[in-house]
DNA sequence: TTGAAAGCGCTAACAG
DNA sequence: CTGTTAGCGCTTTCAA
């Protein structure tokens, strides 16, 4: 393996010079450039990163810490953080915390121990007085969830208008019994999902039933017992926004076991757009979430932070989820609007 | 940020006793380990891993080389792979191809340049004879697929034996008429494959029929166009294995929207065991592949490479699919076998 | 059992 | 425009 001393002798000049052409440095001739890139050329040189990293106190090194990365929305997420890094020149560490404290905090450390410039965190296992005590060490960003009160860079969907949206499609096609399903995660994001549905239903003075309310309901068997529920209920929804596709499936699943016709007897609104709603049938109408976008932000706003050395601050940076409607709330039939 | 001498300095001693406490080393007296212990805590000290890169002239990191990070399978991989590293106190720099050769040959240089201890690749973009230039800087492994002739390390799964379960357990079910699905990939394990399954039919005299086999299928929308033409065919084939869940999902939907009975009128085989194959009516029977055992033996021999430094070897390690038996291939009334 | 000193490979003042 | 020199933070001889 050779050095920078031997590109240097090699070409008969300093080890300083040859660094300078490494980094594109003005102040060299042409004809020394030359040289000095024939005798790397000919040793075939690299520089050795530890070193640079050592000197330079920059690593090119980012960490992603994920929960899962098998989850179908996770994967994509990563996917275009890879991409987005990839294009700055920047290395991805995956971290999976697998939802657990201690991982979290683990992997935290690699900002201590300066194995990477930064980290993009896309949940907090820990409360945010843990994490804060990192930020000493090194950017965080969140991307994808949006905490109260972390005093850092966020990059988030606003799910305030998603479920408003969502609300919105429903009413539009004629839906005045509308259910709602939380998957059990107490966050701001799920808070605001739920808060911008119902005001959508307010405007629309349509009045939300709780009865039409579901509790922790996160799997196809959820949805699978959350259909049993509402087919044994006096008022029958005539919608449901399941908050996931997994649990749009298992309605769709059940509800064609029992013979329901789906969208006409229950219109039914997934979340996630994973492969599964256009491989069912019907296929699932669904809530696209901006991960590219986000990605991108994402790695632009952290690099920005590297550089700047600023770690704190509360910018926010909102992206919007799109409606991919399909036919699992494409009525066939004119349903009855009660006016 | 403090050092290592700063540690020194606190604890009264020299760097050498603070590194010898920080890597356990004997000869270290219980009195002056607990002072350096004292003084790390007091300064929050850590060491940093960039200095240890350079000295040790090892990273802690290791390369995985992925085309497509959201594809279901190698999203997989890559959480066990990510959880067999992080077992060894590794961590994982994740590095998408995206089929391409010349991102590939950019992601082997972290080997030139130092940044990995070595490298596991999931397929070769690039032929053997380029890869085979990277040796030189460290281990790669290869695990997922098998290549002829590369020299290196390879955990794979066995074909063959794959295409012999699946074709085994469809004649069992009275199946003499099977059609084979390729996904147009040319390689080794897919030329296996074929050949497992076909020995099979010929173990059972059964003879396979060419214009039983499709070419070039991969997609939902490939599984749609395949059922089309069977649907045509004088003489249709009672079972078909798809070479992927996809396909499975889009000749089972397309049959369903024909009015067919899957799969008393054409079993279906999938592989992969994705998600939908449990989703979908009926439940899709499918190939499992031996992710965690992969990703496990992968990081071990890897592990075992990087520290005896002998990078050459034809050694394979092999590993078996299993059937997931379920309802696209469960009979529900008998097939009339043909004898 | 401990410490002094050299050096991993690179970059950046600073001086020329 | 080019080179000398001093480290970045750590580990490891070697000597005591």
């Amino acid at each position: 393996m050779s050095t920078i001393e031997d590109v240097a002798k090699l070409a008969g000049l300093s080890r300083t010079t040859v660094s300078r052409v490494l980094n594109d440095h003005p102040y060299v001739s042409v004809e020394k450039k030359r040289l000095v890139q024939q005798a790397m050329e000919h040793l075939g040189y690299v520089p050795n990163s530890a070193a640079r990293s050592l000197r330079n106190q920059k690593t090119g090194i980012i960490a992603v810490l994920i929960p899962k990365i098998s989850t179908p929305f996770f994967s994509q997420l990563l996917e275009r953080l890879e991409m987005a890094a990839s294009a700055k020149s920047y290395q991805l560490i995956i971290c999976q915390t697998q939802f657990s404290k201690q991982k979290e905090r683990n992997y935290l450390n690699l900002l201590k121990t300066k194995q990477v410039d930064g980290v993009i965190m896309t949940s907090f296992e820990n409360d945010w007085s843990i994490i804060e005590s990192y930020l000493n060490y090194g950017p965080i960003l969140l991307c994808n969830e949006i905490v109260e009160n972390a005093e850092i860079p966020t990059v988030y969907m606003n799910q305030a208008n998603c479920g408003y949206i969502v609300a919105k499609h429903l009413l539009e096609r004629g839906h005045r019994h509308i259910a709602y399903c939380s998957n059990g995660i107490v966050s701001e994001g799920m808070k605001a999902r739920e808060q911008g549905f119902k005001r959508a239903l307010a405007e629309a003075s349509c009045f939300f039933e709780e009865k039409f309310y579901f509790e922790n309901v996160s799997s196809v068997e959820d949805g699978k017992r959350i259909f049993r529920k509402i087919a044994n209920m006096k008022i029958i929804p005539t919608a449901i926004f399941t908050g996931g596709d997994h649990v749009a499936a298992g309605i769709i699943s059940e509800a064609k076991k029992q013979g329901w016709s789906i969208p006409k007897e229950l219109a039914v609104v997934g979340f996630d757009d994973m492969e599964i709603t256009e491989l069912l049938d019907p296929m699932i109408t669904t809530v696209i979430q901006p991960v590219e976008e986000m990605a991108l932000k994402s790695m632009e706003v952290i690099y920005e932070k590297i550089h700047k050395k600023q770690y704190r601050s509360f910018e926010k940076y909102e992206f919007f989820s799109k409606l991919a409607v399909r036919d699992s709330t494409r009525m066939k039939r004119k349903l009855v609007a009660t006016f």
